[in-house]
Parts: structure tokens; C-alpha cells; sequence
DNA sequence: GGGAGGGCAG
DNA sequence: CTGCCCTCCC
């Protein structure tokens, strides 16, 4: 089974290139977030007409989450489903047989010293109860998406310069900690212990991808049984050089 | 000596398409309107490096001017200069050695019962009189551009319905014709006396010009030695077609 | 329908 | 820098 993530910055303006990318790696499920599109909008057709399956939850503008698969997606739920603010273009989740997918689009936080910043923390500390609520560490589940936060140093492309970024404040590296804590394990990081790995390059840092400086703040992260069935895992960097690219490229695991 | 007219809807945007189109095309002199760009935008180097000369006047978003030359334009003025209104970004003229060049980007006037339909007919009586004001009809004047107006029922595809288009208003034909009057000949219509010849076609009618649903509203019009010297004229109704393209197309005459 | 701008968000 | 939205204008 292989799983990958992308935040895609805009399903409608990156279809082409999202399905041309499905074409060549073949993956039973994709995460996508940051679709940007009010569900309406939503692309669908295209999406089913090359073979995919597709649940989605967005809105105008901004966020929105979709979980494209091979097989119909069962047990489709969104949002936070604790009573407060359910975000519901922010989180999706999936199940296919056995395995259940959790694709989320975590709060960036805008400033450490912003609102959301708190909300972002809040967030991460709502979803480890959802984990607990939903799921014992027995299941097969998959927790995939931006999660707007580099898990260590080496994550970041220069973390001394980085303790006053939101995704990247102590706050909200321990927040994600939690959420790790619950049982959940960095797929990519156990088949790749180096650093230099990164899955984002911000648009507003000229030539980031030439210089190397990104972050790694994209997952697929996988509960004990899972994790045993981990075989591989990579960054696909080229399409973050295509024109009109997303700030964000593609993370893929594969599973027995 | 051949001059060419073109509504651009946006210098930045087509610059590529004009450049390769004059370049096919080898007009002596362009008049181009709705340039849509202030003047410290505009994108003077690549016109320099493909061999001609350019004067412009433009402002954000709106209108703006621009005439384009193989030989460097001499006396280059800009606006109306009656103490009204000098609409500095819809009126540019210039001097080729005898020839004196007027390109006008007339106001469109919006609706029939808007102040702006006025200001439109207010416009071509002061431009007739900036005409008695600066030139004999002696002069080889050329004045070009997109006036606005349909002069005759044949420049309309459907006259019957657009008694109330500010475009065709029987006000707007006669305050064109007073311009006329001036002593201006409609070169392309003296070589193609049939219907159906048209400039624009509106991105708001679907297929307009598979239906042939276009308007004749650009033009270059020529003083008596001018008109005297005329030898052939043309629209070139590709461009409109192309992907991206602006809702004018070129309009070009060629004198002896 | 399709330019442009300004504002919001990342 | 690059998405979106909304408003303006044709």
C-alpha cells in the first residue's frame, strides 16, 4: 500500500499536474491538503475519470482537505469532534478495510505572538484526544498531512535562527510531541535518519530549493501495527521545481 | 508607410504577442490602447530591444496609450489641452517627420442614462475641436485608435438591437461624425465597402466570433493628403482567436 | 469573461 | 512570492 501527502496549494490550479504525478507513482491513497476550493468546486469529475476515488471538505479560499484513493473511502468524517470550533476543512479521515487515515491540515499559527498561535497549540492538544477518543494503538491508522511543524533540528534549514517561527517555537514542537506521543511513528525519518530532508520551500525565500533551505513540516505518520509494516519512504522534490509549483512536494510510504 | 491600431487590454500581459506579431507584421507605426499600466511599469526595454521607438502615457488599470514607431517620434503630447479634463492617459500624439500621429482611446460611457455616456459625447466634441485647433486639413494627420462608436448599421452585427449601446447610440454616431467632419476619411472602409468587417468582440458574448457577433469600433482615419496616399487596409482577426487574447484585434492601413 | 488592484493568508 | 477573494471596468 502506498500512501502519499501533498499540500497542493490549490487543487484547481494544480489538477493537471497532481493527476500526471498519480499517473507515474501510482499511490492507493493521497493526502491533499490546502485544496482552496468550496466543495461546489470541487474538481471531482476529473479526479474519478482517472481512476481515484475522492473525499473532500473545503471552503473558499483557504484550507480545505481531500483523501484520494484506489478503493472507496469508508466511514468519511471531518472536523474536530470535541464540541469546539470542528475546522472541518482542516481535518479528514478515511478508513479503507482495516486502515484508517487522519489527513490533516494543522493551524499554521501566523505569529507567536497571534491568536492562532494559541489556537495552533489548542489544535494539536484537540487532536491528541481525538486520537485517544477514536483509536487504540492496536489499529492500523494513519495520521498524514501539514502539520506545520518541524518535529527537530535538523527538520529546519537553520533552526538556531528558528525558535521565534511558528513552526518551529518549542510550544509547538512539544504540541506535535504529544500528538507523537500517543504512539504514532515518523515513517520518512525511520528509513532516512540524515539531515537535509524537506518537504516545504517557502515561496518568499528566493531560490530556497537551489540554496537547500526548507522545512520538513509534512508527515505520514504511522500507529505500532503499521509501523511494523513500514518498507520505504521518500520526498519527491521535482515537482517543487515545476512551474507554478506548490510551495509544498510530495511525501510517499509504502507499507507490506 | 504602414500604421497599425490595436486595443491590447494589457501591455504586460500580451507583450509577447505583439512584439511577435509586429515582428511578422513589420508596421512602420502602433497605436495601442488600454495599455493598463503606470508609466514607471511599462515595459519600455524589450519594445527598445525589438527595434522600435515607444511613447506612452498610462496610469493602474485603466487606459493608457502607447505608439510604437521604427523611427523616433518627435513632439510627443499627451491629453486634451482645452483647460478641461486633459485625460492625459487617452489621448498621445506624435510626429513622424511630416505625418502627425493622434491615438485615442475614446471613453467608453458605460450606459446611456450614465453621466459617463456625456462625458463620452463631451469628449468628441472637444476632440474635434482639439483637431480645428492644431491642424489643417492640409496636414497629413492620421488619427487611430478605439473610439467607441460604430460608425454605420454594417459596423454592428445586430444594429437593430443597440439603438440604447452607448457604443451606437445615435448620440455617439453623430458626435463621431461631427469628428469626421473634420475632414477624416475611414481608410479601411474605402477599400472593403461590404458588412460584416469588425474589430471586437466582446469576452462576455460565448463564440462571438464563430458567430460573427463583433463590433467595428477601432480605427485609423486619415486627413486628405493621407487619404489620397491610403492603398490598402486590413483587420487581422487571428490574434483574436489565440489563447489569452485581448477582446480588440489589429486594424492596419498602408500608405504610399 | 477577463483584465487590473487591493487585501488576506501562508 | 503566490494562492484566493472582492470590486471595478469594459
Amino acid at each position: 500500500m502506498r500512501v502519499a501527502t501533498y499540500n497542493v496549494n490549490s487543487i484547481r490550479l494544480r489538477l493537471d499536474s497532481v493527476l500526471a504525478w498519480m499517473a507515474r507513482h501510482k499511490p492507493d491513497i493521497v493526502c491533499v491538503q490546502e485544496t482552496k476550493v468550496q466543495d461546489a468546486d470541487f474538481p471531482e469529475a476529473p479526479i474519478r475519470q482517472a481512476g481515484y476515488h475522492v473525499a473532500f471538505r473545503g471552503q473558499k479560499a483557504y484550507n480545505g482537505v481531500a483523501i484520494l484513493s484506489t478503493t472507496p473511502p469508508e466511514d468519511v468524517r471531518t472536523g474536530l469532534d470535541d464540541g469546539g470550533p470542528a475546522d472541518e476543512t482542516r481535518l479528514i479521515r478515511a478508513r479503507f478495510g482495516e486502515v484508517t487515515v487522519v489527513n490533516t491540515y494543522v493551524p499554521q499559527g501566523r505569529e507567536v505572538d497571534h491568536e492562532m498561535f494559541q489556537y495552533k497549540l489548542q489544535w494539536l492538544r484537540r487532536l491528541r484526544e481525538y486520537m485517544d477518543r477514536h483509536f487504540s494503538t492496536r489499529d492500523p491508522v494513519i495520521w498524514a498531512g501539514d502539520l506545520n511543524v518541524a518535529i527537530q533540528p535538523m527538520d529546519v534549514y537553520n533552526p538556531e535562527d528558528r525558535a521565534r517561527h511558528v513552526c518551529y517555537h518549542a510550544d509547538a514542537r512539544s504540541a506535535l510531541q504529544y500528538c507523537l506521543d500517543w504512539g504514532f511513528k515518523d515513517v520518512f525519518r525511520a528509513f532516512h535518519p540524515e539531515a537535509g530532508h524537506y518537504t516545504f520551500f517557502d515561496y518568499r525565500t528566493a531560490d530556497a530549493m537551489d540554496r537547500g533551505w526548507g522545512w520538513r513540516i509534512d508527515y505520514i505518520l504511522a500507529s505500532p501495527p503499521l509501523t511494523a509494516r513500514a518498507r520505504d519512504a521518500f520526498i519527491d522534490v521535482e515537482p517543487r521545481r515545476l512551474p507554478k509549483a506548490s510551495d509544498h512536494t510530495y511525501l510517499v510510504a509504502d507499507f507490506q
